[in-house]
DNA sequence: GTTCAAGAAATTTGATCAAATTATTCGCCT
DNA sequence: AGGCGAATAATTTGATCAAATTTCTTGAAC
């Protein structure tokens, strides 16, 4: 029955489902995430459950407490700047890098992913949105091969993912131009450069939304 | 005797003497960095080694070899073109950052350190270099005061190690411009433009040089 | 008779857990 | 309000289990 749960580690599985909870905001910031708690509620051992922690720790995921604790940190308009600025350097150039080598499957499929963020946005799944959102742009980038900017694009959307909070429950209204279409059209053309630039506004709307929400909340 | 060391955790100390280690370039790629080993170096237990092989691994200085152990990467020319690409968009906004927050009292103790790694330079002490120009560049980061840039950065350095110790052993050449020197320029004037600018031609520098031994060795 | 290959045993190493230790926090009492 | 003590949580060690690599042996082919 669970002889197919066998092959992968306890510790992966563990650190992917804290890792969802983060990056999905399914945490709140300042929320009391203890070892012990997180051995209650996942199920798993206290090893396991202390290498996720050290790993979203070091991805900036997790922030220290001082004392030794760890907390999902609050999302301030300073360190979203920041975020903002390093996904606007990196990002882009990842779809640049993406784009001669994407096949018309693999254009395909993230057709298909597009389809399901916009479904979740008519529904109004905002949980969903966020998912499917995830995977359209990682889709896209794990398809550059440059293993070094995807981490750093990783660990940018972990330390975004607080604020993703702050989004959730507020009005759908999702923004004029579709630029994940205008992306898809740059893959199909093969234009590297527009492809990029979509991705750069693509960014700069997301992060907006994100600043205003942090803006109405206080 | 030891009593001021009973502060900070065993796990945090593992941690960093591993780090340096490859931060400076003191482990072969593709060595086999082992658990049960780094307990016998380090003198450390087994839960603080696994730890700080968590951490390293999430900050990319470490990679998993599809088996269940980890080893130091091999610097190849394609990863150091993507961290040279990500240093060169980071770092100068890390200076620029810095620039308006600098006391004079920073300066002096960045002029200080510079003058240590001439100092290694003229020597002819290549690890001693290494870590004052670590400690240079990172001493004017700090002063940014921008800890998810700052973060990223101390990654990319990590993921930077390996190819140090290619240009260990190489003739200790240093080139033309010192641009330390203009960077400490522009500091007392208060110009961050031309601090960013300074930073960023010593990182093209630095790469360039990583480069050449890369091509060297083949 | 020698060599190569396949398979099995043994050793090494990583993963997980449970218990003992140490630090921090919170409530209570003065 | 300040300090003392109990409780809670993190740290660390040691032990046990599982997986992988290496080595040794055995058999067959040349």
């Amino acid at each position: 029955m669970d002889s197919d749960a066998r092959k992968i580690p306890s510790h992966e599985v563990t650190y992917a489902r804290l890792r969802d909870m983060i990056l999905f905001g399914h945490l709140a910031p300042g929320a009391p995430v203890t070892i012990q708690g997180l051995i209650g509620d996942l199920g798993a051992g206290m090893t396991p459950v202390r290498e996720a922690i050290r790993r979203l720790t070091a991805e900036g995921a997790l922030l220290p407490q001082g004392n030794r604790r760890v907390a999902v940190p609050e999302l301030s308009v300073d360190l979203l700047e920041q975020v903002a600025f390093a996904r606007l350097a990196i990002e882009p150039r990842l779809a640049e890098l993406a784009a001669p080598k994407l096949t018309g499957a693999q254009i395909d499929r993230l057709e298909a992913i597009d389809g399901a963020v916009n479904r979740a946005i008519e529904a109004g799944k905002l949980p969903d949105y966020l998912a499917a959102n995830h995977a359209f742009h990682f889709a896209l980038y794990e398809a550059a091969e440059a293993p070094v900017l995807l981490d750093l694009a990783r660990s940018l959307w972990l330390r975004a993912g607080p604020g993703l909070r702050a989004v959730i429950g507020r009005y759908g209204r999702e923004v004029a131009p579709d630029l994940h279409r205008v992306a898809l059209a740059a893959m199909r053309a093969g234009d590297a450069k527009a492809l990029g630039s979509a991705i750069e506004r693509d960014i700069q709307q997301g992060v907006d939304h994100i600043r205003q929400a942090l803006a109405e909340s206080h």
